[in-house]
DNA sequence: GTGAATTGTGAATCACTCTTCACATTCCTC
DNA sequence: GAGGAATGTGAAGAGTGATTCACAATTCAC
């Protein structure tokens, strides 16, 4: 039986869509170009029709992870007004994004591991790199607006804020569920605030320079 | 040639050994047996007379990686008395080992993708589990103490701190040495202390209860 | 020293995997 | 409707990797 024809573009998706799933699935040993073929539902060459290759595939994917970073970041800098209120939104989005899409961490390491390629190890710093630069605009608007302590690194905020996310993402994943990942957010969010905030006893003022 | 015929514990240690500065310069791709015999400097099929399989050579590096973890917690908790001191040290040799081992974050993943085997997966979250249990009790400890807060979750902390290193290992990987892991721990130390310490202004008698 | 156990070797097997290519089918343009 | 472009197919190539096995060399126990 032959697979009906379908648009380039479309068939991309699909092969993308197929190869993120066998890795949320199997890890990145269960990622091959035949089983991709068999999800989408065409033959193995075919997908050569859309990809140059396998690395090509694992680097959609990759893209995919910064279009959904990039998106969630704006999200929640159109939603909210506050600093503290994105970085509150931001941490659950990108967790349930994470949880999700299981198939990201295997695919950031997969592109860690490449040093042959330059170029692949490069998209995948510039992708974290951004991300990072993102989170630190926020802290920085934070800190301009009274709510984040003046003193603290812009970027060392944003990387403990990964910090807040990442291994919640991985426990979840490890316990098969058991491990409550929005439950631990609740108790570590006011914990990691104490730490970042502003300290209104000296200043009372900054209360009133909130959201300018 | 022929390789002088060695010890079966001590080829085990070399191939062990092998295999991680395989997974570290290559990642899971560039494990295979054959490169493995290359480096101890035997022959493929001789691989086989120290391990069942392959997979049993990666469950040696888990182990290896469990010794360390448990070792850097025992001798925090006999180096130092205060909680918040030993967490302290903790860090930086968590972070150490995972900057000088850099296999262990490959196999972690390896491990967590095997849904075929579930004993293998069980192992990697009885490992992970138990570190966590030990960060907790050093929380629980310095609650009792007084120096952190009571009304934390220790297991939150627990999480909270591996947070802390998770992500500075990642990054100083990702941009090749040019990110400062202890450059960043200076910062984010005192951010995640003010997190979680006792507030000693409600309760200034605190201060006197510490180190018991 | 002698036999058994241990370790190393080379070859072969088996199963994948990625990739290419000539050819078939379908779709779009004109 | 005709021609070309795009997509799908089957087969084949080329390589890799894990694993097994009979056999050789070494070491150990007695």
């Amino acid at each position: 039986m032959r697979a009906p024809k379908a648009d380039t573009v479309l068939r991309q998706e699909q092969i993308t869509e197929a190869a993120m799933g066998l890795i949320a699935q199997h890890g990145m040993a269960g990622l091959s170009i035949a089983a991709i073929a068999e999800r989408v539902g065409i033959v193995p060459s075919a997908v050569y029709r859309h990809f140059p290759g396998k690395e090509a595939v694992l680097d959609a994917v990759l893209d995919l992870l910064r279009i959904r970073m990039r998106a969630n970041v704006e999200a929640v800098r159109a939603e909210f007004a506050s600093p503290l209120e994105q970085l509150h939104a931001l941490l659950h989005r990108h967790l349930t994004m994470l949880v999700e899409n299981r198939a990201f961490p295997y695919v950031v390491f997969s592109h860690l591991a490449q040093e042959q390629d330059p170029a692949r190890r490069a998209r995948l710093e510039d992708t974290m790199h951004r991300f990072i630069q993102q989170v630190a605009e926020i802290v920085r608007q934070g800190q301009r607006n009274g709510e984040i302590r003046p003193d603290l690194s812009q970027r060392s905020v944003a990387v403990m804020f990964i910090g807040l996310v990442l291994p919640t993402a991985l426990l979840f994943r490890l316990s098969q569920g058991e491990f409550d990942p929005l439950g631990h957010l609740r108790t570590a969010w006011p914990t990691f605030v104490r730490g970042i905030q502003a300290d209104h006893t000296s200043h009372p003022t900054d209360r009133l320079r909130r959201q300018t």
